[in-house]
DNA sequence: CCAATTATTATACAATTGTATATACGACTG
DNA sequence: CAGTCGTATATACAATTGTATAATAATTGG
């Protein structure tokens, strides 16, 4: 409930408590940029990675402020609103960038398939590659699934439902080579997809020379 | 940096833009309660319990505010530190109430097993059932060990080790009771514990009659 | 039964957050 | 060149947060 006390702000003291101190150093008055109104058009990209590069091991997407964003993408808080109605839809739109690049990634590695390596030791191979150079968006994918807003879990689990679906078309494509039938390809995709991901988590937190006994444990 | 501009809130107006005025009643002056000094005692446990009727499906642990908590329990926000250092260290706590109290409902099923069912399908039988009446501590460990400070990431996987253990004693006894040889059994332990969670996870955001189908294939 | 301790509280305050409002700038249109 | 419109900003403000300080009531020990 509002107090309604009016102006409790504009005191007659000094304008040192304004706002936005720290938005722009302006520097006395000498206006090589004159810091207000238009610049350059910062656009959702920007943001996205401003929050991406915000994230960390200690701090989780729905951890992060508008504010927090904003400061680090070096617009106004308000400025955010043009490009996302919420952090969430940021949010959203990161995990579909995430998703999308990463489907990216294994589809070009399943075009280096050879007879000798079956598609889920040469996935699994990207995957545990792009786990180790760790500049990635699969954490991401790893870890945010299970907190936020609905449609921010819906969000992560249609990337997953996209791993989903092209592994079982592999898988079908793969056993039929062979001469196969597999029992159920849709549930044995969700499943090893699961599982994947979840040893992926495991070995997101062990040292790296256990990535290659956890890889081959997990194949 | 404070700003250090000395007394911005005592103005002459009004005292009713006081800290706390939706703590207690206080219908005007009678002190049924006084309201103030030591009041019946509150213990880490009700404290415990407010954060976990705080939690739902759109507000994980790393969301609640200490004073949120606070709030919850009917204690004022500094009572908290009584307690507990940090919502961390509660969060830590409340995991390890979870984890040991479905140790515990595991270990008392496992009391239950009869020959024609296995150690796995009954133990999934139990999780499964507590996952359905969801009234607990399931959630929490299924969704809560990717996010959140390292110490509570490690909480969360020392209760997964401690399930993993015990899975992992009777995978050796039943094997060896039918003459056979774990091949790695704390590997296996570990990929059937994580898998289990996996799955539980994904059974999480089932409509219930799927639930069968799901466990049948994950057993 | 009174003093000391302890648990709880009220008050205060700076920081931060999301957002409302009004303003300023730049680019395009005429 | 002037007008207008989209985009960005500054300012403001209530709400909330964590925590410091001091006051107060219940408990306990003598």
């Amino acid at each position: 409930m509002p107090v309604d006390s009016p102006s409790l702000d504009s005191q007659p003291v000094d304008t040192s408590r304004s706002d936005s101190t720290d938005c722009a150093i302006t520097v006395a008055d000498t206006p090589m940029r004159p810091a207000l109104g238009r610049r350059a058009s910062t656009s959702r990209e920007e943001l996205i990675s401003a929050a991406l590069a915000l994230i960390g091991p200690e701090r989780s997407i729905g951890s992060l402020s508008l504010r927090e964003i904003s400061r680090e993408a070096g617009i106004a808080p308000n400025s955010f609103y043009r490009h996302f109605k919420d952090v969430d839809e940021l949010a959203i739109a990161l995990i579909e960038q995430a998703g999308h690049a990463l489907r990216t990634l294994i589809g070009e590695a399943r075009d280096r398939i050879t007879p000798q390596h079956s598609v889920a030791r040469t996935s699994m191979m990207v995957f545990m590659e792009q786990l180790q150079s760790d500049q990635g968006y699969l954490h991401l994918l790893l870890r945010e699934g299970k907190v936020g807003s609905v449609a921010f879990k819906q969000a992560v689990d249609q990337q997953l439902v996209s791993f989903e679906q092209e592994l079982c078309v592999d898988l079908i494509q793969l056993e039929a080579a062979q001469g196969h039938n597999v029992y159920a390809p849709e549930l044995a995709a969700k499943a090893i997809t699961r599982l994947v991901f979840s040893m992926g988590a495991i070995a997101m937190n062990q040292p790296r020379d256990q990535h290659a006994v956890t890889m081959e444990q997990t194949i």
